[in-house]
DNA sequence: TGCAAAACGGAGGCACCCTCCGTATTAATG
DNA sequence: CATTAATACGGAGGGTGCCTCCGTTTTGCA
């Protein structure tokens, strides 16, 4: 046939893409700190509240946006990192990126994994990470590394956490994951 | 001099008296979930959302009023078991209340720990049950009785968390609790 | 330069938060 | 009882945030 698979493809406008950017970095500084709001990103970018929503249709699409870059590292850290590692790793992003665990957290949320394919990528990343220490015998095999995603979350957003503490306690919780 | 400490002392209304547990119970049907809105409390209660701030003040107000006698219980508890059935119990508790968390995450706020002798109360039994556990040799020294508290928190209310996992993980974290 | 496609912006509807104050109810008093 | 002052009630109203819809503006292409 004569169509070929790409039919036209109209250059994007010039605007589209400037304001993208500058939505992307209004929320960078937003989701820094906690419970930043939507409007307030809009604000900051000096764009309308349409405009953020017709760019990022849902509140995880621009978190998912925000931090691509973060949870690309994560996935490549976690082929070679140890899973202490990787742990701490993973914490000290989460102290200074707040809004992160808007990123992460789909992960266990199955009716959204249609489309968050970055918790997809990381579950599978925590997975093989998982089996390798499970080997080692570092990780007794009745914790699933869905509870490892558990245990980070809840370490450094659960009620309380404290970024101070966050890596004593994942100490203690590693020595606990021996088996017996 | 005549005028007494107790000067006068006019009976309470009794709409008062009834609104107050209309409010409570509504609030306890509405926290059963999570996400509760006031609004949603005063509405269940049939009454005006001012009646509702009237009798408590703060969000929190209304959260320690519900859940009151969970919190003593708790306190009580507390002085007579271990540390590992204690924190089960905690859990256990949280994980039919969900509003529950917002009766002791005032622990960890500084400011507002004020007003909420309840924090107060939970925090010095928790730390009693600490010192105990640390003098049997089950808790390294490191860990604070704070930390528990955090744990504890995080388990139950951290993003991801999931009640049929949380034993498994206190036992994971217990385990790690120990002297090396 | 003209014009259709694409993107913009914000008004508007909804929910929730919390405050303020006019109105209604009640306990006390004669 | 009837009166009245104290007390409690209710909800309007002002603020914020969420998200959608659509009239207006901008831009790529011819």
């Amino acid at each position: 046939m004569m169509g070929e698979e790409t039919p036209k493809a109209r250059k994007p406008r010039a605007d589209q893409l400037r304001n993208r950017e500058r939505l992307l970095e209004a929320a960078r500084e937003v989701f820094r700190g906690e419970g930043g709001s939507l409007e307030e990103v809009a604000r900051r970018a000096e764009l309308g509240i349409g405009t953020l929503y017709r760019h990022f249709p849902t509140r995880e699409a621009l978190f998912q946006a925000v931090y691509a870059r973060e949870v690309e590292v994560l996935e490549r850290r976690a082929a070679e990192d140890g899973l202490k590692d990787w742990m701490q790793a993973v914490l000290q992003m989460m102290a200074t990126k707040k809004g992160m665990v808007a990123a992460l957290a789909p992960v266990f949320e199955p009716e959204s994994s249609f489309f968050s394919d970055q918790s997809l990528r990381i579950r599978a990343a925590v997975a093989a990470l998982h089996a390798r220490a499970v080997e080692e015998g570092a990780v007794r095999p009745d914790v699933t590394s869905d509870d490892l995603m558990r245990v980070l979350m809840a370490l450094g957003y659960g009620p309380g956490a404290d970024p101070a503490r966050a890596d004593l306690l994942l100490e203690v919780f590693l020595d606990g994951l021996r088996p017996r």
